[in-house]
DNA sequence: GCAAAAGTGTTCGGCGTACACCCATGC
DNA sequence: GCATGGGTGTACGCCGAACACTTTTGC
């Protein structure tokens, strides 16, 4: 680890000394019915110029989920979203042998809410699951991983209700399930599993998008 | 973390220098159908006299996995068994706040293999997972998240392959089963599950143990 | 009236669960 | 011959998967 996922912030301290713990938060969402994650454009070597999951070192006095929490904060300007530990890697460097340790997280936002830090160097910008450019370090690996237990908790957990709006419709809620699953649901199937969860509960209102009949909006219980 | 779990190999270096990276093994096994986890008795202080879960640094040039097969060698003279990232905890410590962190593992062992390291200080021991000690700094969580994640493994891989010896009847592989789950099951619908999964198939031997009709032995395929 | 998305039921196969009796052996 | 554990089959309920048509609205 130790500078695999440096942001500007954490710039400085780089050259002066190598952490041994770092903290890495790979943070999805789903915009236009695609899965996508948030990467950062490394400005300094090592790996200049590659892009890199967000990351950096555990600062004094602060838990694991704290450091994850600020993370995400500093990157879209989110809190209280899903935010799960994942795994921790030794080796994501180049250089394997310093003793560090990367403890990667993942997050789960709607696209709504963020505002992304606005910075040249170190630029965050999303990119779609199916189109990451290369990634430095052994990045790819904690994407892969990340992946996979999203759709895991998909099956099972309320996650989901990170994603989207207080409200939003069954095509809204069914294309997000889609996007992370990356095939086709049915409707019907997808409607009634859902209901049946208690995951989420309809709402009195409706929302009328165009020429067609208004949907129903859902919320997830538990939650506001 | 820092000295959550450092055994005697580890205590000189405990006053030295307070390590950033440690790793602790949670070793399971079952006996007399009984699940029991391996424990080490503190031999110095911080938390002098209780038990807790074995660990220590990470040593230079490791690999987190190398560290947790060395612990587990160690304590056991194990090697070649499940072994699994479990989760990474940054204030198992009294003193949550000096950046240091724990990477605990998990481990599941024949106990017939079990060859426990011989010392009277930092004693290792087993306990039954109803009748575990208190607990050093906050080892009982580690050992919570162990067993719920313990629980869900057996349900969906073969791990139990790890606490077995390389042949056994469907008899023994039941009250393992049984053992972690804490419940007992249908011998006809386990085994017609466990035959279902292709864990494990039957081999041609036999075993004769008392007065009654012979077992037959099986086997973990894809190991051996 | 027509285009577009919302909404709704039934059938089928597989899987987990409950449950009771005969079989082979050693003494 | 009897005690002990080994070994087997059926019925039922639930759940996930497949599948097509009617409804409501805006234009």
């Amino acid at each position: 680890m130790t500078t695999s996922s440096v942001d500007a912030a954490e710039a400085g301290q780089e050259a002066a000394r190598r952490p041994d713990v770092a903290v890495l938060v790979v943070i999805f969402t789903v915009v236009d019915s695609a899965l996508q994650v948030l990467l950062i454009e490394r400005s300094a070597p090592p790996a200049e110029g590659e892009w890199a999951i967000p990351g950096g070192a555990l600062q004094h006095g602060e838990s694991l989920e704290q450091a994850a929490v600020r993370k995400l904060a500093e990157e879209t300007g989110v809190t209280d979203v899903f935010l799960e530990q994942l795994y921790t890697f030794a080796d994501l460097d180049a250089s394997p042998a310093d003793g560090s340790v990367g403890v990667a997280w993942f997050a789960l936002v709607d696209p709504a809410r963020v505002r992304l830090a606005q910075r040249t160097a170190w630029r965050p910008g999303w990119w779609s699951l199916d189109a990451v450019p290369r990634l430095a370090f052994d990045n790819e690996r904690v994407l892969e991983v990340a992946r996979e237990r999203l759709i895991n908790k998909l099956q099972y957990t309320d996650a989901a209700y990170s994603l989207l709006p207080p409200t939003f419709t069954m095509r809204e809620l069914q294309q997000v399930y889609e996007a992370i699953l990356g095939r086709p649901l049915d409707k019907r199937n997808f409607r009634r599993r859902l209901l049946a969860t208690d995951f989420i509960a309809a709402t009195s209102e409706m929302r009328s998008d165009g020429r067609h009949r208004p949907a129903r909006l859902y919320r997830f219980v538990g939650r506001f």
